[in-house]
DNA sequence: GTTCTTGTTATACTTCTCATATAACAGATT
DNA sequence: AATCTGTTATATGAGAAGTATAACAAGAAC
């Protein structure tokens, strides 16, 4: 999996790195059951410190996204707690309708862009051979 | 307007600040000229600095919220720069739809949230005597 | 014109996070 | 035994967050 961080970016490393893994697993670019690269050929690899690679993979362990073993980085996806996920995602999603509310965006064309994102999901599912979202 | 600082939060205070200002101009608590309290009065009463609201204020004048003025800090939404905010959009939507990927939120359930969502800024809206968004 | 309030800017200080660096430990693999 | 893994500890430098005091310039009120 391809991990690229914006050293001018005003968002930090872990921060960057932590969405771009929860990117890959959305895309299927990792699939459940693969392992990462270990913390320190990562860090090498993208040009950051060991402990900010296990900084990013110590939340992504907290969020449910990981499961941390010695030996590998193993990726857990479905956390099972389902509710807390819809929980996040209606903050997440207050947040956005907020801003569009003050930019009179309106309910359909907020709809509209969600289908758009979801085909640009597809396109790069498609593209590494996983299945399409209906 | 009812503004609430959450001093046992990780999140920095101009940030809720800023979000939650955002959040009164959508469900129309605050309407388009309307001023808000100055950066003083505002500190003394949520109990922060006032250079901390004052950062909140020009952050929200930079991204096209409020227009800054000596003696009113008038609320100036519709920046015109619809462009701008259909790809900021479309930016949180894509991480919103990420994680709902990972736990398996379907497309549906995403369009169902989002609807709800909005339900629940008609309710806000509602009550302060708002129009509703169909 | 004077006074008051406004946003704005400058400076200084403390505390915390971010990122780095070096080092060591314990479990698992080879 | 040697090696690699996640993990923890400690230290350091850079920067952000928040506070504090102070001053400036433009508009409002008297």
């Amino acid at each position: 999996m391809l991990v690229r961080i914006d050293f001018s970016s005003d968002e930090a490393f872990y921060v960057q790195l932590k969405n771009q893994i929860i990117m890959g697993i959305a895309t299927s670019e990792i699939r459940e059951g693969e392992s990462l690269p270990s913390v320190r050929d990562l860090a090498e690899d993208i040009g950051i410190n060991m402990h900010t690679v296990n900084k990013a993979y110590s939340i992504l362990k907290q969020e449910g996204y990981l499961k941390l073993d010695r030996r590998k980085g193993a990726v857990v996806c479905l956390d099972a707690d389902r509710l807390r996920t819809i929980e996040e995602i209606r903050f997440l999603l207050k947040g956005t309708v907020a801003k569009a509310l003050c930019r009179d965006v309106s309910k359909a064309e907020l709809h509209e862009l969600l289908d758009e994102v979801f085909e640009e999901f597809n396109g790069i599912r498609k593209a590494s051979g996983a299945d399409s979202i209906q």
